[in-house]
DNA sequence: GAGCACTGC
């Protein structure tokens, strides 16, 4: 490994390094920056006085790295080198090199914001712009100036814009170090076809036909059945999505034919809905996608659109995840941290989120109560942000403390957070199968698809976690064993949290019926305070509060059921909003309308202006911020006519009980 | 009555 291209570097690196604070390192595929550039600094002494860590967007790679630094270095893992993901920590006393997932290192950042621990901190495959690394690089900008004389950080990536990057951290150098790949011959198709998945079939077959032997990998958004039946020959055809451009390594690839389009997830914080979107891709990605033709010899990469296309539509990079993503977890981990002078709309963000999707945030976590109508982080909110959950979810799980059902809600919540890894793909064959066992499943009482999640996973513990009983049910053992680890570890947040000694016990009682889940009910619908809808008053349409008006469905696949007049309950919350063929409510809760009530008056007196801290001196780029917010209408609660005597009714009922007390 | 890319604490 001595002949590593960056190895070439070292003393124009460790030079840099030692006479800057931060230093943007870019390097190709195939540069070893991942594992030479911490034993590098190792070497030179940069890990007496603290660890050297380094990030990853991903857990595979934080593991699979380490393994083989830890290979070069002739020690086991979790000696000198070690690493650290969700569930694992591989790490001890003697550790110096750390590979951790960038979540791993927020989380750490939580309890010790000054990072006292590390002496260096590389953030590596920066490109990917992932919400993590984002946040992380806001936060390093902050640390290097407390922590000028013993800290060094490191900014690496493969296709990054270093100078973007290097403005971003007061002008810091930027090295670049040549990667170690076979040329690749790019071919650009001369006009855009019809049909993508159709173009790339052809082209396919047309390698076949012409091109000598090597697999040929073809980027396409979706996992299309199209390349049935197999060719009679040896030669694979490799159809991916853009799983395969980081996650995924395939060897003998030759030829890659590249789409130009990948699937994406937005969200829309004026609606609150997230879309899937079929998008053209990046530059950068396009060059990721060409670079896995010359991993092993040289290749070709076909791509189905002009050049003219690539150089005139292409945006240079990806819109980065925290520009794509709902931020009130973001948001409230911000305000946790406690950062002086810390106002949310004038954090050191890379490329910044809108000010309308930070003050959708806000006002969700207004309404979940983690801050108070000011916008300071409540005594709740720095609980909830110790949870590795959504902010809805965290204010379930404390409410249900307080409601006595919190053995409950552990089961819920985990459940969600690998909701979608627990069905099998659809197949054809198993799609029946699918639904006659489901049937076998409890139906949730027709309350909603959390009861639901939580009956599967007590009949789970019944068996004793068999795995069988998964496989039986169709429901992905893989998945349902995550949603035991996580349950484990939230139970022991929980623990900490409230120290106190809580029952977290999975229940083991025979169920008795609806009432059962009224308190978890309860529960979920102060934490879905953000997440409320209230059905139409002739139809089973639902509209979002606290959102522009729009008609959403409960999703198809939903238990929740109608009453005798074949009507929905009035209310609902549900877990997400996502727009495919419609807008479609997907796990949905019944929840009861003097439940409701307070957090209708809540959204009625919503101000956003003051939440986003409308009383501070605005500088001049803020000003601009304020005035918008200010003309803007605030998106308060305006029930149809005749519902709102109706709920005005039920509010002074509620507020005379509360009064009585 | 739908049908959804990929990560992570």
């Amino acid at each position: 490994m001595g002949d590593l291209p960056i190895v070439r570097f070292e003393e124009k690196i460790v030079e840099t390094v030692k006479e800057n604070p931060v230093v943007v390192v870019i390097g190709e595929t195939g540069s070893g920056k991942s594992t030479q550039l911490p034993q590098i600094l190792y070497r030179r002494g940069y890990a007496k006085s603290g660890i050297i860590a380094v990030t990853q967007p991903r857990r595979v790679a934080a593991v699979s790295v380490s393994r083989r630094v830890a290979q070069e270095q002739n020690v086991r893992i979790g000696e000198e080198v070690g690493y650290a993901i969700r569930f694992e920590d591989r790490t001890s006393e003697k550790t110096r090199i750390k590979y951790l997932t960038d979540g791993v290192l927020l989380r750490e950042s939580l309890f010790n914001p000054e990072l006292n621990q590390y002496s260096v901190i590389i953030l590596d495959e920066a490109h990917e712009r992932s919400l993590n690394t984002d946040i992380l690089l806001g936060l390093m900008k902050r640390l290097i100036k407390w922590r000028h004389s013993n800290l060094k950080v490191l900014i690496t990536s493969a296709t990054l814009d270093g100078g973007k990057v290097s403005r971003f951290f007061s002008d810091c150098p930027v090295l670049t170090v040549p990667g170690e790949l076979f040329p690749v011959e790019i071919v650009h198709i001369s006009e855009l076809p019809k049909s993508y998945v159709e173009a790339s079939l052809k082209k396919a077959i047309d390698i076949h036909v012409r091109e000598p032997e090597g697999d040929i990998l073809i980027f396409l958004t979706g996992q299309v059945r199209v390349f049935s039946p197999p060719p009679p020959n040896c030669r694979r055809f490799i159809v991916s999505t853009n799983i395969a451009e980081t996650s995924l390594t395939v060897d003998g690839v030759v030829y890659v034919i590249d789409s130009g389009y990948v699937k994406q997830r937005q969200y829309n914080p004026s609606t609150g809905m997230y879309s899937l979107e079929v998008v053209q891709i990046s530059k950068v990605q396009a060059k990721q996608r060409a670079g896995r033709a010359g991993r092993t010899r040289p290749g070709k990469c076909y791509r189905l659109y002009p050049s003219t296309v690539y150089h005139d539509d292409f945006l240079d990079a990806t819109i980065p995840e925290i520009q794509r993503s709902s931020l009130a977890g973001t948001v409230l981990y911000l305000k946790s941290l406690d950062l002086a002078d810390m106002d949310i709309l004038k954090f050191d963000f890379l490329d910044s989120p809108s000010v309308e999707s930070l003050e959708d945030a806000l006002k969700q976590l207004y309404l979940v109560d983690a801050i108070d109508e000011n916008g300071s982080i409540t005594s709740l909110g720095r609980k909830m942000a110790e949870l590795p959950l959504e902010p809805s979810l965290s204010r379930t799980l404390l409410e249900a403390n307080e409601l006595d059902c919190l053995s409950q809600a552990l089961t819920v919540v985990s459940m969600l957070s690998a909701e979608t890894t627990l069905l099998p793909a659809p197949s054809k064959s198993s799609e029946k199968k699918r639904r006659h066992t489901l049937s076998n499943l409890p139906d949730g009482f027709g309350l909603g698809d959390h009861i639901q999640l939580l009956q599967i996973y007590e009949q789970w513990y019944q068996t004793d976690y068999n795995i069988d009983w998964c496989k039986e049910n169709n429901l992905q053992v893989r998945g349902m064993v995550f949603v035991r680890d996580v349950r484990k570890q939230l139970s022991q947040i929980m623990q900490k949290i409230t120290k106190g000694s809580l029952d977290v016990q999975t229940s083991n009682r025979r169920r008795g019926g609806k009432q059962e889940y009224k308190s978890l009910r309860k529960a979920l619908c102060i934490g879905y305070a953000n997440q409320l809808a209230e059905r139409m008053i002739r139809h089973n349409g639902y509209r979002p509060l606290g959102f522009k008006s729009e008609l959403v469905q409960v999703h198809p696949s939903s238990v929740l059921k109608s009453d005798e007049d074949g009507m929905l309950p009035n209310y609902v919350v549900y877990h997400e909003l996502i727009v495919t063929s419609r807008p479609f409510m997907r796990n949905v809760c019944a929840v009861e309308m003097r439940w409701v009530v307070p957090i209708l008056a809540k959204l009625d007196k919503l101000n956003v202006f003051k939440l986003s801290g409308g009383s501070s001196q605005p500088d001049n780029q803020i000003q601009e911020v304020t005035s918008t917010v200010e003309k803007k209408e605030i998106t308060a609660v305006q029930p149809p006519e005749d519902r709102a005597s109706m709920i005005q009714a039920a509010r002074e009922r509620f507020l005379a009980r509360k009064g009585q007390k």
